[in-house]
DNA sequence: TTCAATTAGTTGCATAGTCAACTATTTAGG
DNA sequence: CCTAAATAGTTGACTATGCAACTAATTGAA
């Protein structure tokens, strides 16, 4: 019984972070339920694989918007998975080239449609004018408070 | 260097997550600029116990829209911390009855002095009117989303 | 009144996230 | 050339979260 009561519920940064839980937890629930051992977090990694076919971590993290540490425990679990593979790059010893697997490759369908499905789910009895807005808002959002963490460089 | 360019741009599940991420993690940092060593969630529930005075963990999760068992942790983290107090309940024993130490009480005009200043930065250059139909559109995606996961009851 | 169902909380297991410190490699300046 | 700075990843410590399984206490129904 989630009464979504944050007593806290005019400030954006606390809103925010209660609806992305109950996204969160809906849409894991939802790949749980069509058979697809998969965290969004790892989903969206996958996501960035299936776009650009090969990356290195730190390319993933810049897209996904997180800590490459992050990535390094994301792309483990995605490799214990047999979803990814991991080499180190030819031309630069630093990197590691991340790849799909053939099963990893396979998934792409399956978990967009997921995805898809979910979404229409979520923006139920949403105004398209007003998702649009609240879409564009959190976007400038994410600028500036990115804007604020890097200041300096 | 976070681009927010989740290539699922238009899915608010996918969006929210990422915008909460920014959000948690700029206020987090600015509590502990601040001298303030607890985390946004650990705030959350203080934010519960400020207005209630005394609660159960049960409740402080129907509040904060967490599981009891995440509670069960935060309190745990609080009281190392010497801002709450927990003891079981004389009328049911099953209960803990959680109240705030003196130091905990004390807290509360500090920290909902950085919320604010935080809440004021993070709304700037958002429309005012785009921000309420924002939080409008975030709270009845919650609404939805709590529906689907209690469905049966 | 006694035994089953419910409720509150805890614990183990798996995942995820940050920060700081570390290794290895590459690049750039002197 | 060679050393200092930058870059890619990893690891450890700490926190957070959910699910399932568990204990203890309470409620309810036969």
């Amino acid at each position: 019984m989630n009464r979504c009561e944050c007593p806290i519920e005019e400030s954006l940064g606390c809103v925010t972070n209660h609806s992305a839980m109950a996204a969160r937890n809906y849409l894991t629930r939802q790949l749980a339920l069509n058979g697809i051992d998969m965290t969004i977090e790892q989903f969206k990694v996958m996501v960035v694989l299936w776009k650009e076919k090969t990356s290195t971590q730190q390319n993933i993290a810049d897209f996904v918007g997180k800590d490459k540490t992050s990535i390094t425990r994301l792309i483990a679990g995605l490799e214990k998975r047999s979803l990814i593979q991991r080499a180190t790059a030819c031309s630069d010893k630093r990197c590691n080239h991340v790849t799909l697997t053939a099963q990893g490759i396979a998934l792409e369908q399956p978990t967009m449609s997921v995805l898809a499905e979910a979404t229409r789910y979520i923006h139920q009895g949403i105004d398209p004018n007003e998702l649009a807005i609240t879409l564009r808002v959190l976007k400038q959002m994410c600028l500036t408070l990115n804007y604020t963490s890097k200041e300096s460089e």
